[in-house]
Order: C-alpha cells, then structure tokens, then sequence
DNA sequence: AATCATTCGGGTAATTCGGGGG
DNA sequence: GCTGTCCGAATTACCCGAATGA
C-alpha cells in the first residue's frame, strides 16, 4: 500500500518503556545505539514505529551482531 | 491534472498531528515558531501542506545539534 | 437555522531532552 | 556494557470557553 514509513502508527517514549518494562531513558539510548528507529517532531522528541517495537517484542531472544 | 499551477492537498490539524503522534496544539506551536508553513481559512483555521508535512516526517534523525 | 466536531486563544501540568555520575 | 536516577531546560499534553467548519 504506501511506502511512506510515515503512514504508521506511532509510540511515544513512555509508551515503548511500559512496554518493554524500562525506564523512558533506555528507550532512548536504543534509538541512539541504532537498535530502534525513531522519528523526531518538530521539537525533537522521539516516536517509534508501533510494529517495529511489536516485532521486537515477540522476537524472545534477538540478538545484534 | 489540475488548472492550478500548484494543485496541493491540504491537511487539517489533526490529521497532522496523528502523522506525528502528537497533539494538535502542538502543531499549532509549530506554525507559529515557523517549523512549518501554513495557510488560513478565512476564518483563522490552519491547514497544512501535505507535502511538506510527510517531507519533514521522512527526515530518519533529526539533530536538536 | 441548528447540531456536532474541530480549532481557535491562553494557561498550567506532565513528558522528554541532553549530559553527567553511580 | 547496560540500566536507573538526578538535574535544568525545552517540548508537549490537557484544561477551559468561544469561534469556526461541515
């Protein structure tokens, strides 16, 4: 359908911590060490991609060469 | 095509405020600090250029440097 | 004309950012 | 190496009543 990575639906920091059980801080770091694509706003604040955070999730043990 | 040189979709408050998953006051404070351009309806509401919009959202890592 | 959702404005909490240190 | 916390500053979210849009 569309290629626009924009058409997704997005996750704010605190969202993505409550998932995974972490601080909001930790969320970050992943974004900054390139382990979890974010998109900024216009302020800078991170989103993330919903299905890239589910996919993530449902992987156990997925580990980062 | 269209009669209009710059034939352009326009996209309401809210609707880019769920690209971004944020409020739609916040877009509001992004028109006013001139993050993003936008026009008016006669009766003072905002509208936003699509194309602008999804440009500023495919930006992967914007740096607050 | 009348309804209903959205978007004005402002003002005030809550969240996030970045860096630094445990 | 990875995470949680402290700090100040910046950004964003929610509150209201009134006006606009459809």
């Amino acid at each position: 359908m569309s290629r626009h990575s924009t058409e997704e639906t997005l996750l704010t920091p605190s969202e993505v911590a409550a998932l995974f059980r972490v601080d909001p801080k930790t969320v970050t770091r992943w974004a900054k060490a390139g382990k979890l694509s974010a998109i900024r706003t216009l302020g800078g604040h991170r989103r993330y991609r919903e299905s890239e955070v589910r996919r993530l999730l449902d992987v156990p043990q997925q580990r980062a060469v």
